[in-house]
Parts: C-alpha cells; sequence; structure tokens
DNA sequence: AAAATATTTTATCAAACGATAAAAAATAGT
DNA sequence: ACTATTTTTTATCGTTTGATAAAATATTTT
C-alpha cells in the first residue's frame, strides 16, 4: 500500500530527476555519479538515496521521463493528413523535442551507445511496433505515387537524425555557431532548412 | 630524445588503442575504466600504464587518432566539382567513415556530449576554419543560382546527422532492423537513400 | 653467453564511489 | 502544545578506481 506523496517529496524528487537529466545527459549512466546529481540538486548524497534507493533506481525513473516524451511524438503521427502534411508536423514535433528536452535526449544517447542495456527490450517491442507502423504508412503513400519511391526506414531514421543532431551535439553546434535551438530564429532556421531538403527530397 | 618505438611497443600500443576506443565508445571518458581497457586489450593494468601513464593520455590518443580520420573527410571536399558531384563525394566520404570507424565516431559524439572538455579549442579553430571555407562554397552555388536557396551551415549539420547516425545509434538501428552498416545491402540502401533526399532537397 | 635494456607481474596505496545506520532536525496530525 | 512521522545530517563501511613501486621475466645488444 503505497502512502500518498507529500509535497516535500514531490518537489525534491522532481528536483532530483532534473538535475539527474542534466549529469546522465553528460557522463551517462556509467560516468555520472550520485554526488553530482545530489551537488547539482543542492542535497546531501545520503538525502537523495532517502528519495532514490540506488543509483539504478533514478536512473530508470529518468529515463521512463524522457521516453515517455519521446514516444509522444511518434504516436501523433497522423494517418490522415497528406504526406506533406504529416511529414510537416512529425518533423515540428521532434523539433519540439530537442529544444525542450536536449538533456533527455542525450540521456537517450548515451543509453543507446552503451548499448542500450535498460532500453534493449523497450526498444524490440514497443518501438519497434510503432515504427513498423509508421513506415507501413510511408511505404503506402510510396505504392500510390504520392511520394519519390523511397526506403521507409531510412527515412524515418534521417529525420531522427536530424533532429536529434541539434539536441545531442548542441555543445558542438554552439561552438561552430553561438547559437543553439533556444534562439528563436536559429530555431526556425534550422527547422525550415530540414522541412525544405527533406520534402523536395520524397515530394515529386 | 625520443627513443625509436620497438616491435613490441607498436604492437601492444595499438591493441591498447583499438581496446580503449572501443570502452570509450560505450561509455564516455568518465564511464570507462583502464581495468576493461586492459582486459580487452588481454593485458594488466599496470602493463596498460607502462604504456600511457594516465587514463587521460590514452584517451588523447584514441582522441587524435580518430579526429585525424575525421577531418580528412571534410579536406577532401572537392571545390572543383559539380555540386551535384561535391556532395554526392561528402556523403560517400562520411558514410565511409561511419562504417569503418563507428566506435571512433561514438567516442566523439561522447566527448561532445560531456561538452567537448578536450575538443573544444580544435573545434573552435581548425573544424570552424573548414566549415567556413565548406559553407562558402555552398553560399556560392546559391549566388550562382546552381542549387536551391539553402543555409549552408544546416545543410553540413544534416549531413553529419544523418551518416553519424548509423555510427552512433547502431544498437538502436540493430534492434530495429537486424542490420548495420556492416551488411553490404544496408549499407548502399542507407547511403542511397540519403544522398537521394539531400540531391534532391537541394538541386533546382 | 653475459650484460643491458625492455616488458610484465605482484603487491599495494589513497581517493572516489555507492550505499547504510543512526542520530538530529523539521514537518504534519491531533 | 504535544506526539508521530517525515526529512536531513553526520559518520562510516566495503568496493572500485587510477596510479605507483619494486620484483620478476623476457628480449635485445654486445
Amino acid at each position: 500500500m503505497q502512502k500518498k506523496r507529500s509535497r516535500i517529496q514531490i518537489i525534491n524528487q522532481q528536483k532530483l530527476l532534473d538535475a539527474a537529466t542534466e549529469v546522465f545527459a553528460s557522463y551517462g549512466f556509467r560516468g555520472a555519479t550520485i554526488d553530482q546529481i545530489a551537488d547539482m540538486a543542492g542535497m546531501s548524497k545520503p538525502n537523495l538515496l532517502y528519495y532514490f534507493k540506488t543509483k539504478k533506481e533514478i536512473y530508470l525513473a529518468v529515463l521512463e521521463q524522457t521516453l515517455n516524451k519521446w514516444l509522444q511524438s511518434l504516436q501523433d503521427w497522423m494517418v490522415t493528413g497528406t504526406p506533406e502534411e504529416t511529414i510537416i508536423n512529425y518533423i515540428n514535433k521532434k523539433f519540439e523535442f530537442s529544444r525542450d528536452h536536449a538533456a533527455g535526449s542525450r540521456v537517450f544517447a548515451n543509453e543507446i551507445m552503451e548499448g542500450a542495456p535498460i532500453l534493449k527490450n523497450l526498444l524490440g517491442e514497443d518501438l519497434k511496433r510503432l515504427v513498423g507502423e509508421n513506415t507501413r504508412v510511408i511505404k503506402g503513400w510510396v505504392t500510390a505515387g504520392q511520394i519519390r519511391p523511397i526506403e521507409p526506414i531510412h527515412l524515418m531514421f534521417m529525420i531522427w537524425a536530424v533532429t536529434q543532431h541539434y539536441a545531442d551535439f548542441s555543445a558542438q553546434i554552439e561552438t561552430l555557431t553561438g547559437k543553439t535551438l533556444d534562439d528563436e530564429d536559429f530555431y526556425k532556421q534550422a527547422k525550415k532548412t530540414a522541412i525544405q531538403i527533406i520534402l523536395g527530397g520524397i515530394l515529386k
């Protein structure tokens, strides 16, 4: 029987999750230390462990919080619109995610580069199913002659690659351009270019 | 006065660099341990430290080895060819790198996600200069009306994003498709799709 | 083969790390 | 205001980690 979470608990757990997201984003699960996370949250290490019993437990909480938001954009895939509308909408959603959850995107990237020990099962089931549905839609467009013949899965990868790149490599992008997605003009230009090229590349 | 490296030294240092590349690729600088690297190289920890005095020293060696190969593809940028030839050639080079140096690509990705503490200076100088040269070429194409109006830097990011994605997220891609770039057909299809979309997106 | 040098192993260290126990302080319920 | 509960702090533990010293082994040079 789970007691109702107190006000302090809710505040502190979220504060810890935010700090943990930042630290795991930078150093991955193994490279991150709970000292660092506690420090960033303005808390002592044992106090952190009062809210999350182990390092793995807080990592799982971070992954879950981020994953839900990540999958959301895939689920919102519109099957009713035209190819153009659908792709634009999807790229928009992905860019929004990269801007609003850049650290979460990097947590994912780290998890996958470590071999996705935690997410492997989930990627092989839920994500695989979602991707299957979406590639079928794209395949339908090709068959119906609505877009140029294209391998659907690689189009998906391409959209993920471009949108996530701005979150995962923001340090490099900032060094080269002085800007990040937080800059409104830069955000619009990045999105515009991506949409322009991808749409131009698949539409007839 | 540096003594000539012995036969054993050359063999073992390369064996260690290869092992270190794999481990740093998975766990980043902080997450990797020299025990792990030594194990993977079939060597004891103190023996590793005989060849590389510190963890940072072997990390720097790995970064340098990979960086040279990474920059190579940028330097080979053809200024004499048509836009079509130049882009195809560049994407080819990048895909080759992702296939032949996937682990190295991930070492980079980790370094950048950690905030690029080591590479920051280099990215701000050498890379910035190279990117500047290449974006100027693209800008010239636009001005001359050879390609559609496009923001050059975002085209560069797009090419990096797509090509590196296949190396950095190979675990995810393998889970979803069962294939990696080592599969010849998969490699060709990935490259073909990327070239088709990007060229189609920028050519008139 | 003997001597000199290079490489590997064994033993060990101090600091950092994840985690626990128990006391102290703060908050909530009556 | 008093009591019960929750939250925070202090102290500490066993491992892991990066690194060093010194002995043992292997290789090269003469």
